[in-house]
RNA sequence: GGCGGUAUCGUCUAGGGGACUAGGACGGAGCCCUCUCAAGGCUCAAACACGGGUUCGAAUCCCGUUACCGCUACCA
């Protein structure tokens, strides 16, 4: 087997749809996996649609995803001489002809063959014109454009993921190759383009299975190997329909700014048809590398489950060290204004201890700091529903609140033990429940009802603020909600 | 319409002739753990599109039907 070279081909004309970044991901597995070159090319041929912001869209996108890719950036618009060339070949060779159809003559013929209920294919009334009238056309400037003669017989190949497939010729257009105003046609440019750039394995979606006998026939016409072909299947809405905007966040940009890792996401989009076999389900990009193999790819389209993909963001968040995680939450800790950059460098290992507390609960890097903000200097909201609920009785609330701040500014040592030991001898004394303590003290300590286990709050919190946020509850208590 | 592709729980999938009473995961319901919420553990509901073959035996192989998707441009 030569290197494998395999290619990500998009266009430049919105930003790095899901769709495209898996596919992305599965040429860049194979190469990784494999060894040979992932190549990248910009499809930039249609200027009007394409942009120099998607560009770089595309670009970050795979960064951020971590698909590294090799050599230069191909931008396909930079070859239309070569695309010329080559459909000049073709030409010379006889394995295409001039068309001096007009697009309107087409579309009237197409349209007529429509009302007679008849499927239109171009009857090649120019490849009969003699080579004199199309000598004679071509001198008196009558503009034409190229059409690829498709011969008789099948064109098959064995897909990668499909197996075989074959197309009867017959059911093959003589597609034009090139446009009256001397710009190649898609076909024309990528197969032109991907033998230049010797690629050895064609990845990509499977709308294109009908483009692949046309393009086959085009290398073999120009006398080049017909690369391996692998069709992997579409990525689908919850409806079932082809995912575009309508469903929502279809962009990978879209999913970095809520919050998705992006091991994450490259391991929900991978398993979005692929399985490495069995029940492996959360795994690296180096974990996939090890297991990816074209065996493993589905034949049928995926639907995208935000839902799925938020529970194994929850599992990569989890897993990730809190030092991978502080880069991506430092931004947001400052920009709620619970702390600057300097602050939280000064008490580094604190601070990752306090993410290590807090991911475990959370779905999105912003979720670890919206739980943040009791742990920060800044005073706290109490919830209502927390309040109501906890301090039902704000006498009784503030008497077992007040023993549980004398217990806790005496305590020694400072430990989750001797926290626990002490606040359930104090509710041992007072005949009450433990979680009679433990919740008024959370909505005391938090604002909520909800946190990490209360001794490791207290832990991350420090005496001194502990004491602060029960003096302040216990003002709250004894004046109402204005007095705090 | 023509051509091509696809078809396992609501969703992602395991499965590649007998190990299937069809397994796992998300989501849903419930229980356990427990100071709350997550996490974790356990349990439950939930699928081989349909019809014919082939075979001693079919989710697995073949054919047809149906449904869905794609292509059918001087779009990509």
């Amino acid at each position: 087997m030569p290197t494998p070279r395999l290619r990500f081909a998009p266009s430049p004309t919105g930003y790095l749809h899901v769709g495209g970044a898996r596919t992305a991901l599965f040429n860049w597995l194979f190469v990784r996996k494999h060894g040979g070159q992932f190549l990248l090319r910009i499809e930039d041929t249609d200027k009007a649609r394409s942009t120099e912001d998607s560009t770089r869209a595309i670009f970050e996108g795979l960064e951020w995803l971590g698909l590294d890719w090799d050599e230069e950036v191909v931008h396909q618009g930079a070859n239309l001489d070569r695309h010329q060339q080559d459909v000049g070949r073709l030409v010379a060779r006889n394995a295409a002809y001039r068309c001096f159809c007009t697009a309107a003559e087409l579309d009237e013929r197409r349209n007529a063959a429509e009302a007679r209920k008849e499927t239109f294919t171009y009857d090649r009334r120019c490849d009969r014109l003699s080579a004199d009238e199309v000598a004679r056309r071509v001198a008196a400037g009558v503009p034409y454009a190229v059409r690829f003669r498709v011969p008789d017989g099948e064109t098959a190949w064995d897909d990668a993921v499909h197996g075989v497939i074959a197309f009867p010729n017959k059911d093959i257009d003589d597609f034009v190759i090139l446009r009256s105003d001397g710009t190649p046609i898609y076909n024309m440019a990528v197969v032109s383009d991907d033998i230049a750039m010797r690629i050895t394995l064609v990845m990509r979606g499977d709308d294109h299975i009908s483009n692949t006998p046309k393009q086959i026939l085009l290398y073999r016409a120009l006398g080049a190997d017909v690369p391996e072909f692998a069709h992997v299947p579409m990525i689908h809405g919850l409806d079932g329909k082809k995912l575009s905007k309508r469903h929502g966040a279809t962009a990978v940009g879209d999913y970095r700014h809520q919050g998705i890792l992006p091991s994450a996401m490259v391991n929900f989009l991978a398993l979005l048809g692929w399985s490495p076999g069995g029940d492996r389900e959360v795994m690296s990009l180096d974990e996939m590398v090890e297991l990816f193999s074209t065996d493993g790819l589905q034949k049928k389209a995926a639907i995208f489950d935000p839902k799925k993909l938020e529970w194994m963001n929850g599992q990569h968040l989890t897993r990730t060290p809190a030092a991978a995680l502080e880069p991506l939450v430092t931004p947001l800790m400052v920009e709620a204004q619970l702390a600057t950059p300097d602050q939280l460098a000064a008490r580094r290992d604190w601070y990752l201890a306090l993410i290590d507390l807090l991911k475990v609960r959370a779905r999105a890097v912003g979720d670890i700091v919206k739980q943040a903000g009791p742990y920060f200097e800044a005073d706290i909201p109490y919830e209502e529903q927390a309040a109501r609920q906890h301090w039902k009785e704000p006498a009784a609330a503030a008497d077992l609140l007040r023993l549980t701040r004398e217990k806790l500014a005496s305590l020694e040592p400072w430990t989750p033990e001797a926290m626990e030991q002490a606040l359930r001898e104090l509710a041992e004394q007072r005949g009450v429940a433990a979680g009679k303590i433990f919740q008024p003290l959370r909505v005391a300590l938090t604002g909520m009802s909800v946190s990490p286990g209360i001794f490791e709050v207290l832990v991350a919190m420090g005496r001194k603020l502990a004491l602060r946020r029960l003096d302040n509850a216990l003002r709250w208590l004894d004046q109402g909600p204005q007095a705090a």
